[in-house]
RNA sequence: GGGUCUGUGGUCUAGUGGUUAUGACACCGCCCUUACACGGCGUUGAUCGAGGGUUCAAAUCCCUCCAGACCCA
């Protein structure tokens, strides 16, 4: 018998890891296969990818994500597509000063803020390191060589180089307006940012006295807001209070520098079966009151300072802490006899979700970019983007029908991309910078090439350069801008927006933004205002939205519950003969979970076959491996049995006189072909990897290789060039779930890699080919053929025959009729 | 409190009006058969979350309820 040339008894992560360290050896190498080469004529597909934040550990479920996003890298590859997978590192923002703050013990604003710059800089360098190892263990095929992290000047450029743009063309402005802020943190927060915690607190009911005498309860749990409150209102159709509407009310604490007293009105967003059916509104209490301000035209007070302390207002409680200030103002109220009822109560308070603070929401002059004006534009784009699945789409239409409010862009924090202006003295003019520059307005002046606009108009006046001495003192602006700012632009920067226009020409709208529904509202909302603000367009033709990684019994992976699984952990499973273990609190009891060997490949098939699109998935190792690791053994020893075959010197071609039920075979085999092409095309990728897992452990090995094996050793021609044209297109086309391991099958027995097929495999034997007579004739005998093969088998086995005995009383049925030799031979029939 | 999505054998999953509901894993039974025992073959096992409705016909469409996830107030 010769021997296999596929050397390995089976597969194995060991195998696994040696051959995905030989594939990134060569950095040559690895860039022919997987960089973009903008020169080559193909037609473009530019992903943009989730840049991962650094922080710790990357999460089990992104790096599962992660490698469905490969999977559709190396299938737009397979489809001959030139595929553009960046690899980026989101790096701003808030979480990595908590970080630093956490591990020096030191508030951010008692650092000098080069100094504290410097140290989020190495830190999160750390976590990225990380994070690229991760990334290149699951098998992405991304062009590592143009990392590019958003903290970058390059990146932070094109930031700043869209503020101006955006700025000039009307759709930035800034204003004084009620922002959502974090005292704690110092910093102003958009809606997006905004979650909220159950807290116990105490809902108060204070007597308040008319000016007729009329005493009425109004229940409240910020008695210290008292001081800010605008006006009282009662529900229009509320007959109870009508005798009183337009009347003065008295406020029940002491107040200074204002009025002591307020009107009674009505809004019709007073619930009357809420206490008593009346309600205070302060400056601002809450969304609703803000809400209620604006429509009431009311001047709104400022009550809370940027520190989170009472101001001037509040008079006796000024310079207390809004908790603080609580406590005193149900001291005074009791003390005055003014409390007809405490009650202890649950409620959802909103807080940051960055901080968990309570937030305050607090008048600033901050920076918005514009948006209420352009959803129905946004619509339009998004209508024009095929969404994967397109239930998903759901959420961001269900966000945009809650937009009321334009987005805050201005933080008040240090690592972050800085808002490019200069004022000046006047305050009629401002300095930006030139597009493409990356500036620090607070520590640098304008560079060379500013301009010079007017703060209202939007107007250039001149150039900074000449103007420069007659415009005074001028101030940097210290302000940063939100992290989704910079995410929101990726998919620009991926393009080659403002670098590379020839390329961006027909690069944009970005072919596929993958992403998870947990950042639609933030992430892919952000983006599509943008490009519509920005360039009038969708910003993508794809939108490809997963579910999030869960743990075994379906919840969400946290710190907190102690369930989360180590992708690195899984990924290792197995390599050098370890085995995993995995200690996870389940609902009841903590539960050990082990397995023996899983590694990148059978984990990513996992996820490729185990659930669709924009399903949530349950992580659980045990079930990946029992589930999965048997497919690539099936396969892996499909490919060594057939390697101890000689491969006809011409695989393209097939030669004279194959046999009914190699034509038979290949015909399963091009339906397949066809519903894998179908499916790759369409990003469809469980519906691909089902079709060739189906093809591949079940009717190939069981039907047609039992069938041929006597054939195949008397060295039939026909039968040899059947099989190894069917398992190495099989191989390309499952090369985009499985790299390595068909790379390593195809390069050996094939001496040419699976990944670099740039063309979809062509139809072997296109006479049986889907709607031919003959090719769907074939077809219909499978049912037959695997029917005729398990009673067979079964007959033996109530017969106590082995399976390589001959047997007698078995009759071919009349359609199987032309496999009579064959089936004679495999069954040994007489 | 509201919205969106989900709910199919023990577990995961296919199936968007039409025979007896797909497949995988697990379980159990049999089998070392010249690629594979990390394998093969076979047997069990689901009133399709609950209830109601529409229809000749419902896992599938509608309503109510229950449970979970995500989002929002």
């Amino acid at each position: 018998m010769p021997a296999p040339t596929l050397n390995d008894k089976r597969w194995s992560i060991d195998l696994e890891k040696r051959i995905q360290e030989a594939h990134a050896e060569d950095p040559q190498v690895y860039a022919q296969r997987y960089a973009f080469n903008p020169d080559s004529g193909k037609e473009f597909f530019v992903i943009d990818t989730p840049p991962p934040y650094p922080s710790g550990t990357w999460h089990i479920g992104a790096v599962a994500q992660y490698s469905m996003i490969d999977v559709i890298a190396r299938s737009q590859r397979l489809l001959g597509k030139e595929v553009y997978f960046p690899w980026g590192v989101d790096r701003n923002g808030i979480n990595i000063e908590f970080t630093v703050e956490k591990n020096t013990k030191r508030k951010m604003k008692t650092y000098d803020r080069a100094e504290f710059l410097e140290l989020c800089k190495t830190t999160i360098e750390t976590f990225t390191q990380a994070m690229r190892e991760t990334a290149r263990r699951v098998g992405l095929s991304c062009d590592f060589e143009r990392e590019y992290l958003t903290d970058s000047p390059e990146y932070r450029a094109v930031t700043q180089s869209i503020f101006v743009e955006l700025f000039r063309n009307g759709s930035i402005i800034e204003d004084l307006r009620p922002n959502i802020y974090d005292p704690v943190e110092g910093t102003t927060i958009a809606d997006a940012e905004v979650e909220r915690l159950p807290r116990r607190t105490n809902l108060v009911d204070v007597e308040w006295v008319c000016e007729d005498g009329t005493k009425i309860a109004i229940s409240t749990t910020r008695p210290e807001m008292i001081c800010a409150c605008g006006v009282v209102v009662v529900h229009p159709d509320d007959e109870r209070y009508t005798h009183l509407v337009g009347k003065q009310i008295q406020l029940p604490l002491p107040v200074d520098g204002r009025e002591t007293s307020v009107e009674i009105k009505t809004h019709p967003s007073v619930k009357s079966d809420f206490g008593s059916g009346v309600l205070m509104v302060c400056s601002f209490g809450d969304q609703n009151d803000v809400a209620v301000f604006r429509e009431l035209g009311l001047t709104p007070f400022q009550a809370i300072n940027l520190e989170g302390k009472m101001t001037k207002l509040a008079g006796p409680f000024a310079g207390q802490t809004v908790l603080e200030a609580r406590k005193s103002a149900i001291e005074h109220l009791e003390s005055t006899g003014k409390i007809i009822n405490i009650e202890q109560r649950e409620q959802d308070i909103p807080v940051s979700e960055r901080g968990k603070n309570p937030v305050e929401i607090i008048l600033l002059k901050e920076w918005y970019v514009r948006q209420t004006h352009t959803q129905d534009r946004i619509r339009e784009h998004a209508e024009q983007i095929e969404f994967h699945p397109p239930r998903n789409k759901q959420f961001l239409m269900d966000w945009m029908d809650n937009i009321s409010i334009d987005w805050p862009i201005s933080r008040r924090r240090w690592y972050h991309t800085e808002i490019p202006i200069w004022y000046c003295d006047d305050e009629d003019k401002i300095i930006v910078p030139p597009t493409g520059i990356y500036v620090q307005p607070w520590c640098q002046e304008p560079p060379e090439g500013s301009q010079v606009l007017d703060r209202k108009s939007r107007e250039i006046i001149g150039s900074f350069d000449e103007m420069k001495q007659a415009l005074g003192t001028i101030v940097g602006e210290e302000k940063v801008f939100d992290t989704w700012m910079d995410s929101s632009n990726s998919n620009l920067f991926v393009s080659g927006y403002l670098n590379q226009p020839e390329v961006f020409e027909k690069a944009f709208p970005t072919a596929l933004r993958p992403q998870g529904k947990e950042i639609v509202r933030t992430w892919l909302y952000y983006t599509l205002l943008k490009s519509t603000l920005l360039l009038d367009q969708p910003g993508f033709k794809h939108v490809w939205i997963d579910g999030l990684g869960m743990d075994p019994w379906g919840r969400k992976m946290s710190k907190s519950l102690g369930n989360g699984i180590d992708a690195d952990s899984v990924l290792e499973c197995g390599a050098g003969g370890r085995t995993g273990s995995w200690k996870v609190k389940g609902p009841d009891k903590t539960v050990s979970l082990r397995a023996n060997k899983i590694g990148s490949e059978c984990f990513r098939l996992w996820k490729a076959c185990d659930a669709q699109v924009g399903d949530d998935f349950h992580i659980n190792p045990e079930e990946i491996e029992k589930k999965y690791f048997g497919v690539l053994t099936k396969l892996f020893n499909v490919a060594r049995f057939a390697s101890q075959f000689e491969v006809p010197s011409n695989l393209d071609d097939a030669p004279e006189g194959l046999a009914v039920e190699d034509e038979w075979i290949l015909a399963e085999f091009q339906t397949t072909m066809a519903t894998v092409e179908k499916a790759w095309t369409h990003l469809d990728i469980y519906t691909a990897t089902q079709a060739l897992k189906t093809f591949g452990t079940g009717i190939l090995p069981s039907h047609y290789l039992e069938m041929v094996k006597s054939r195949l050793y008397d060295e039939d021609k026909a039968a040899a060039w059947t099989l190894h044209r069917m398992v190495r297109d099989f191989m390309t086309m499952f090369t985009p779930v499985c790299p390595f391991f068909t790379h390593h099958i195809s390069s050996t027995i094939y001496g040419a890699s699976a990944v670099d097929v740039d063309a979809f495999p062509s139809q072997p034997y296109p006479s049986v080919a889907s709607g031919t007579a003959r090719g769907d004739e074939l077809r219909a005998l499978s049912a037959s053929i695997q029917t005729f093969n398990g009673d067979t088998w079964g007959h033996k086995k109530e017969q106590g025959i082995s399976l390589n005995q001959p047997v007698s009383g078995v009759e071919i049925p009349k359609e199987l009729e032309p496999f009579t030799a064959i089936l004679t031979r495999m069954h040994h029939l007489e």
